[in-house]
DNA sequence: TAGCTGGGAA
DNA sequence: CATCATCCCAGCTA
């Protein structure tokens, strides 16, 4: 029922406006992330979408449309259009319509609804795949086109249920340890147990694939290593790089009943293999150039896995979905902080990997003091009159570049060094040459990609022991994970709305701190560019956790109009 | 055998 | 939309 004073407005073309200032908006917000996406975020009005991933992976995850339809009909404003509700009941009535099970040697594909069956098979994508009519209801298909199929299906609109079920592979004996070597007692916190469970319920069929979604800094690894007790099974872990990888080793090797034998890297220093194998994502990806040989990707069928762990399952490459899609009878746990994929692959990730079978938003955690309680601000600077002649006259990708250089963002910068004086912090940005001037300005060191492995690691010791407080780190905040936690972090630019790096560089300064201290987060954008097209587009994603951005002028601090 | 450098890839 | 990371490998030195 419709309320006159509901905080969203739901639109004929499927967008969804959210009154952020509305009294009800953190609770439509919350009930709208189970089922839409944020596309836009200005000041005063979000701007939501359904989509038919979203609702897919509602379905997934056991929710119900007409109580979707019910909840959006109770926050909303005025009476829902009715081509919406038709979209949401549909679209989710299309989940599953389509099950996959298995065969003596092979699979079948059935569904109750006889012209359904025979509209699918009949399409081209989808024919070449039957190998056998086997009544109104039923085709047979080959085993090792499971993958193909479930891709196939759902880019037609009807993602298949699968429940075909899993190989055991060889079993592992493991356990979680009680308490670590230090003495400290080891326990996994409630939603550690609860995300993992979810992953494998339903047991042999349907439990046993899908995606997880956790915050920087929820613990990851640990859910992870839960799931390895809950099979106890030999285990394929993929990584984004070495330093995660060696991070996964250690952690099986602290944490779990695992000695250091039954664990191995596969990278590209070494080629090692055991019960427990941890192997980058590049490796696999690897191909000598003139050939068309993978030659690593046959790890994956080297032993008989009984689970692959996709860790930053948004980063997994295109070879690596190939073979994913025929080993789809091997459990898959994908693991990430976003499922955001900026090249638009996330329904590949849904058929080929799993659905989401459980999120923990970032503003749970905050609430449980798991993670800090982050302050985000934008800080808009001026353009100088050159700057602005230089941006007006510049070709489009030079203006990029121009408004996200602006000089006065280094003022910015020495100001709320300043404010936060004392504190660790860290200044984050894109361009090599703007952190150089920058470092140099502020006499703090810089670190790049160029910097040598052991420079960077003597750096980070003095930042984590206080005798450097601040430091300017490139795109190397992106991805290292060895990179020690700030209490501030001033982004000075990035890239072009790369939601999954604002996460990530937000994520650096989320680790609990001592209570009552917070952490703060800074986003330096050129006023009146295409600076703040790109920082909005980044804050998408924070935005959609809860994360409000206060908008304020450099000026204003300056002359202490607004205080942050 | 280990450690560094540079090229190429995605 | 380009930049800057990363990784892997080959080839070199010691």
């Amino acid at each position: 029922m419709a309320h006159a004073d509901g905080p969203i407005i739901v639109q004929m073309d499927g967008s969804i406006l959210l009154d952020v200032h509305h009294p009800l908006a953190g609770e439509a917000r919350m009930a709208l992330v189970s089922f839409a996406e944020l596309e836009k975020s200005p000041e005063h009005f979000h701007t939501y979408r359904v989509t038919a991933l979203s609702l897919w992976n509602a379905a997934a995850a056991g929710r119900d449309a007409l109580r979707i339809v019910e909840r959006l009909g109770a926050l909303s404003r005025y009476e829902l259009p009715a081509p919406i509700v038709r979209f949401i009941r549909d679209t989710m009535g299309r989940y599953g319509l389509l099950e996959l099970r298995r065969a003596h040697d092979g699979l079948i594909l059935e569904s109750k609804d006889e012209l359904l069956l025979t509209e699918v098979v009949s399409h081209k994508t989808i024919a070449p795949l039957v190998r056998e009519h086997l009544s109104a209801f039923a085709v047979a298909v080959p085993l090792l086109s499971r993958g193909v199929i479930k891709v196939a299906l759902t880019k037609l609109g009807y993602p298949i249920r699968d429940l075909a079920g899993y190989t055991e592979g060889q079993p592992l004996a493991l356990q979680l340890r009680q308490a670590l070597d230090d003495g400290s007692p080891f326990a996994l916190r409630r939603y550690q147990t609860d995300a993992a469970e979810a992953f494998h319920q339903g047991g042999g069929l349907e439990g046993g694939s899908g995606v997880l979604t956790l915050p920087c800094g929820a613990g990851k690894t640990i859910i992870g290593l839960r799931a390895m007790e809950l099979l106890q099974t030999s285990t394929l872990i993929l990584a984004a790089n070495v330093t995660a990888a060696r991070q996964w080793i250690r952690e099986c090797c602290d944490k779990t009943t695992l000695t250091e034998d039954q664990v191995a890297e596969y990278s590209g220093e070494h080629k090692d293999s055991a019960p427990v194998t941890v192997a980058t994502y590049q490796i696999l990806s690897y191909r000598p150039k003139g050939s068309d040989e993978f030659p690593h990707l046959s790890l994956l069928a080297s032993r008989n896995w009984g689970l692959i762990i996709y860790d930053e399952v948004h980063l997994l490459p295109a070879p690596v979905f190939r073979v994913t899609a025929e080993i789809q009878a091997r459990r898959r746990l994908g693991l990430t902080a976003t499922l955001i994929r900026e090249d638009g692959k996330e329904d590949e990730v849904f058929s080929l990997i799993g659905p989401r079978k459980y999120d923990v938003p970032w503003k749970d955690l905050e609430a449980d003091g798991w993670i800090a309680t982050a302050v985000c601000t934008e800080v808009r600077v001026a353009l100088s009159e050159d700057e602005r002649r230089e941006y007006a006259q510049a070709a489009q990708r030079e203006k990029i570049r121009v408004a996200a250089e602006a000089r006065e963002k280094e003022q910015a910068v020495e100001w709320l060094l300043e404010r936060h004086r004392g504190e660790l912090t860290l200044i984050i940005g894109q361009y090599v040459e703007q952190l150089e001037r920058l470092a140099r300005r502020i006499g703090a060191p810089l670190i790049t990609g160029s910097m040598r492995q052991t420079e960077r690691e003597r750096l980070y010791a003095d930042f984590r022991a206080g005798r450097l407080l601040t430091l300017v780190v490139s795109k190397v905040a992106n991805f290292s994970i060895d990179l020690p936690d700030a209490t501030v972090a001033i982004q000075v630019s990035g890239t072009f709305g790369s939601r999954q790096e604002e996460a990530q560089r937000l994520g650096r300064i989320m680790r609990p701190k001592k209570s009552g201290t917070r952490a703060f987060f800074y986003s330096l954008v050129a006023n009146e560019t295409r600076d703040q097209e790109f920082a909005h587009s980044r804050q998408r994603f924070l935005t959609e956790q809860g994360y409000e951005y206060q908008i304020v002028d450099l000026e204003e601090l300056e002359t202490g109009k607004v205080t942050v």
